[in-house]
DNA sequence: TCAAAAGTGTTATTGGTACACCCATGC
DNA sequence: GCATGGGTGTACCAATAACACTTTTGA
């Protein structure tokens, strides 16, 4: 910008990754290619930007038309633009990620072209899209081990043993129960309902909330 | 990228923060506007991504063109894309940093309206550029807890006091001297060069050398 | 009464922080 | 000999990691 030059476009799009919690795993929203290139791969949610639309913007538009969620935690992830990355041209991409609490999904909305990927099983991925899922999965997990965002995956009322859950299937490795707890507890982000969930013949858990829905606190 | 819509051409910038010491001081390459918009002020060096240049390569195009310096520590920092940050039009920066050793920049290369400015007194920035220096500022910073990165900005030798200097200029705070030898040496990245530099009526300090120059690790 | 997950404390280790004096040199 | 910055070790505190049993329920 500081010096002028022949002006020089370039198409910018954005990518989503789509983070939720789906029977206790890490899963990524993804979209069927209809056409080519990469027709029939999956790939990630995205489009290009408006000309009068902010970045972010543009990363919440893709993930309200996929998804008819809003009001989620979304956080710019890295550009990619590698000049081979997308085989019709030039297309540089500002990589998003959102993490969608399970109860904001509406449950049936399942195109056929549209499905839920558990983050460690993917299937192959169109363009670079595998990549940037890798830095969205790792970027996660770094963000877990220094702030509250794993709550973001939430449901309004869960138990700590969930929340244990997704701390294990991001992390990738098992936690330990009473040191997660202390932790947990000693952030004092978190309230008892007073409820109770009963999930089988054994004793039932106590139903926790965040004290401030949507708030991302750092630690330490 | 998933969906097909019609396409929307932008234009794609790259602006560096490019730091380097100077008498102690943690400083910014900035460079004097010519004209409108923002003429006179003082802005990063930056510009137009070539149709077939990769975003990192445009980056160190910038930087070799202000500076000549090439093969230095450069990092993607953040995208910047709000609809109105230049008035002409949609412009979207993709924004780096860069680490120059103090004895890797030609010293005489003093253009008019090319200056280093101390990171702690800038003067008025063009377009939302103050808002880049910043979070590159508090990049390094939070980098310096949990890497080696600080050693980017040393020169090939250099005493303890001066990487102290520098820790301590970019934290914004003193630091224990010994629990700051205490730390680097546990590191096992440096290694003394068995000389030593007199610099006053005092004892001369021992000078050391990165094990493996232009390696970053990260610690802990 | 048994199986299955919920819930709870203590101890050992580690890493971080605070802190004061002697050393080598140039003037 | 004195002023100046270089160089070193220890004691305390806090955070983390390891570890096992009791409780409540449904079948």
């Amino acid at each position: 910008m500081g010096q002028e030059t022949d002006r020089v476009l370039a198409e910018v799009s954005t990518d989503v990754v789509i983070f939720t919690m789906r029977e206790d795993r890490l899963c990524v929203l993804l979209v069927r290619r209809a056409r080519d290139p990469f027709a029939g791969c999956w790939s990630l949610p995205g489009g290009m930007v408006g000309l009068d639309e902010a970045l972010d913007a543009a990363a919440r538009r893709m993930l309200a038309s996929k998804t008819g969620v809003t009001g989620v935690y979304l956080e710019q992830l890295f550009t990619f633009g590698g000049i081979a990355r997308d085989p019709r041209g030039r297309v540089i991409s500002v990589a998003y990620y959102a993490l969608v609490p399970p109860d904001r999904m509406p449950s049936v909305r399942v195109a056929p072209d549209v499905a839920w990927h558990d983050v460690w099983k993917l299937p192959t991925l169109a363009f670079d899209h595998a990549d940037i899922i890798a830095m969205a999965r790792q970027r996660l997990a770094a963000k877990l081990e220094y702030s509250t965002i794993a709550l973001q995956l939430m449901p309004e009322k869960f138990t700590l043993s969930d929340l244990q859950t997704v701390y294990e299937h991001i992390l990738g490795e098992p936690l330990d129960k009473r040191n997660f707890r202390k932790r947990l507890h000693s952030l004092g982000c978190l309230e008892p309902t007073g409820e109770h969930h009963r999930a089988g013949r054994h004793r039932p858990a106590r139903l926790f909330r965040m004290k401030s829905p949507g708030r991302v606190e750092f630690i330490k």
